[in-house]
DNA sequence: CAAAATGTGGACCGATAGGTCCATAACAAG
DNA sequence: CTTGTTATGGACCTATCGGTCCACATTTTG
């Protein structure tokens, strides 16, 4: 062995996160990410490799951290309270708050970026999962009523997900996609 | 008057369009903005003022264009049949295909961009007008059994399909999209 | 304590970013 | 045909972009 670093990884990791969360990966530069971290470039290069692929890194640590943090919560509790609870996270959303990290990755990124595509379809299907296992469990507890395929059932409630999200940055008021989302839960029956 | 300019504007605001819409903002340099359009710096900026007066100008542009005849072929035919089609635009969409453009400006943009923001909320209102007028139309002729509220359930069906969108981009299969659809049109009753 | 290996700070790099400026060209109005 | 006005091409500007490199510091291993 040799030196050793004299940061932590993880936490230099979520700052690079925090960034590229609030701008998206062009509008976050080498410079931003230096004074944040208040690393030296040798440094960054040598714990990442490139701006690409600390973000590459950044989208892994956003799934296995937040995102994995929403999909226990899911498990915690009565499965529609734990459904809405997901939702509510969202629902309060003020149009300049973030979104989520996935979401931004996808609309910049994803199209001409295979391993973030590829994270980001990992991330949704984790989700997607996360809802599944939630809807099957409310099925055996008797709270819903639908008999839906929860393939389909779970991947919708993603897509309202996502699409409840855009409604927020766009303004629309919280009153309208409160009503939106209890469209969203009749599916559950 | 003076000399005229030697370009058509629309056409110009549509390469731009086309370029922001592929890329992204930050993405799309002024390079590429004058390489697609052939025109030189001076005149760019003269007609536009600069890089992000176009990418407004080119928002407008979008709504006015693309937008546009997507609301008015809500209008078509059978309300049902309309709302299907202005989906399944959307469900052939592999994740490399652009989304929509409002969708990649919200993203990396509207978190901060206020003049941004309120065109997004301008053009996903006037989608979302489009969709309860055609379920109010839908009603009238007896398609539809829901009683649900229209403005709820047109912004629920705004919702459903910019979160389709995020699935197409994250590479969901078609199969899986389409039935995710299914379930949001069965609100309609 | 020497040697091998890795981390760190910062100078340095060419390329490109968005934007300004100016001399010249082309028009309309009188 | 002059005058006022706008359009155009391209030189030019400063700042910053992402990235490399190297001398030096710090560690483990033997």
């Amino acid at each position: 062995m040799a030196r050793l670093r004299e940061f932590d990884y993880d936490e230099v990791l979520d700052s690079g996160l925090q960034l590229f969360w609030r701008a998206g990966y062009e509008a976050t530069s080498l410079g931003d990410l230096l004074e944040k971290t208040g690393l030296s470039k040798s440094s960054l290069y040598g714990a990442f490799g490139s701006k690409h692929e600390m973000l590459l890194a950044a989208l892994d640590r956003y799934i296995d951290t937040v995102l994995q943090a929403n999909i226990e919560d899911l498990r915690r509790g009565p499965a529609r309270a734990a459904i809405v609870r997901s939702f509510e996270k969202i629902l309060g959303l003020a149009p300049s708050s973030k979104l989520c990290f996935l979401q931004v990755c996808a609309t910049e990124l994803a199209g001409h970026d295979q391993p973030v595509r590829a994270r980001i379809r990992r991330g949704l299907e984790q989700l997607q999962r996360a809802y599944r296992d939630a809807i099957l469990r409310g099925r055996a507890e008797g709270e819903f009523a639908s008999v839906a395929d929860p393939d389909a059932l779970s991947a919708f409630l993603v897509a309202n997900l996502y699409g409840l999200q855009m409604l927020g940055r766009a303004g629309f008021e919280a009153d309208i996609r409160k009503r939106t989302l209890t469209l969203a839960l009749n599916a559950l029956g």
